[in-house]
DNA sequence: TATTCCCGGATTGTATACGATTTTCGCCTC
DNA sequence: GAGGCGAAAATCGTATACAATCCGGGAATA
């Protein structure tokens, strides 16, 4: 579920729903060109449909679309950096706390299912993959907190945290993730709710903590390599 | 300043702002079709322009887009009603907290400003206008909290408020709410930042307690007489 | 009269054409 | 070799054409 915001226009939400995932997995980098002819070649869409899928991920600031120019991958600045993490410490504290309120079994059954699959992505060295499964931990808390105005901002904050990390994350410890995820498990479980609230905080401090806000050096990449093209 | 988010599309925008500003004011309302052809011949564009407008709407969930039906202006459920206004009570007085330790002199005369406006449209009966004035005061402090992505937020949930208040307020006494603004305005020039945070969460209680919040009624309309065409 | 079916008009979805703007790169000058 | 200039190529912005879909109304039937 790496969902953007509601779009009617199926295909542009499909194209859109790539991009962003390839953004989550980090094979799109910050700052690279999405060139329209090339994004709709790689998915068999017209420029029309493409257009749409770029305004959308505009929208949820994960591209920025510069008039004349084209559309690139968004590059957070340090600033935007904190800001993203404050809000979520703000959002998120709410839906861990309401969330562990809510949480049925079969809810707590499926984030333990999220963590084992974020584990053994991260052992098989898909760590991609394992950074998107991990912010899907959060998404789901969100969702269990069923305050669905909330958890759309989360889903943006979250995705643009993937960009922020990108750019900032230098160091290689990426294990305390899942240890903080399942102590917030525990206590979502246990209907702890302040308790979730805190561990929430925490962990959001800890990640922000983590990152290195200093200017980040550039990485460009090529498009089609980001989806396995010749 | 009824911002939407960021388009790149400078016409698009222009035709976005102006469709936000009938909303706010209450000339477009709830479940109003938006026909692609009638729209881009009022502003005068063709209809990709008026789509790209449409979708930005869609985002903010100020219209809906049915896939092969068309767009219409949203009708916020009243869960949805129950949801925004928690939202903003738990961005909102974060803004006011943080508002009320920045404010500048210069803020504080800009909101003065800002209150008398609503005041006098609101005498001189242009209730359409005050009501949009009433959220852009609110808007304001989100910018002077200097928060961009929590301001961000903000705007999207006090343009959803207008929805919200379009269909459900059918009370007539509208004069308390330019009370709890200039409440909160000796607040944030005193930097009592407990004391504003305290305020926007009951004026926001406030408000949503004076919602009625029952099945709302329909209220069709034309869309040229949104705009004064003939 | 109520119901179903089908067709024509209206409206949206998508591709494409063309003008506008930017970028690239060879060439000239200093 | 650095820098500036200009034309060609690449790319974006917008309008428009055509296809796909939906909607409303009238005829046929029971």
């Amino acid at each position: 579920m790496t969902g953007i915001g509601i779009t009617s226009n199926q295909r542009g939400r499909n194209v859109a729903e790539g991009l962003a995932t390839a953004i989550h997995e980090h094979r799109l980098s910050p700052g690279m060109k999405l060139n329209e002819d090339e994004v709709g070649e790689i998915f068999g869409v017209s420029r029309t449909i493409v257009r749409s899928a770029l305004q959308t991920l505009s929208h949820a600031q994960l591209v920025v679309i510069e008039p004349n120019r084209g559309a690139f991958v968004a590059r957070p600045s340090i600033r935007e950096a904190r800001e993203v993490f404050e809000a979520r410490a703000l959002l998120e504290t709410r839906t861990a706390h309401s969330a562990a309120t809510r949480a049925t079994p079969e809810d707590i059954a499926l984030l333990k299912r999220h963590i084992d699959e974020e584990h053994r992505a991260f052992d098989a060295g898909e760590t991609g993959r394992a950074l998107r499964l991990s912010g899907d931990f959060h998404i789901e808390i969100a969702r269990i907190a069923n305050q669905a105005t909330i958890a759309a901002f989360v889903r943006q904050l979250v995705a643009r945290s993937s960009l922020i990390i990108a750019l900032y994350w230098r160091r290689r410890q990426a294990t305390c993730e899942s240890h903080a995820h399942h102590a917030l498990l525990k206590a979502l479980e246990a209907h702890e709710a302040d308790r979730a609230k805190e561990l929430m905080t925490s962990h959001l401090v800890d990640l922000l903590s983590l990152l290195d806000l200093t200017e980040p050096t550039d990485a460009p990449a090529s498009l089609k390599e980001a989806f396995r093209l010749p």
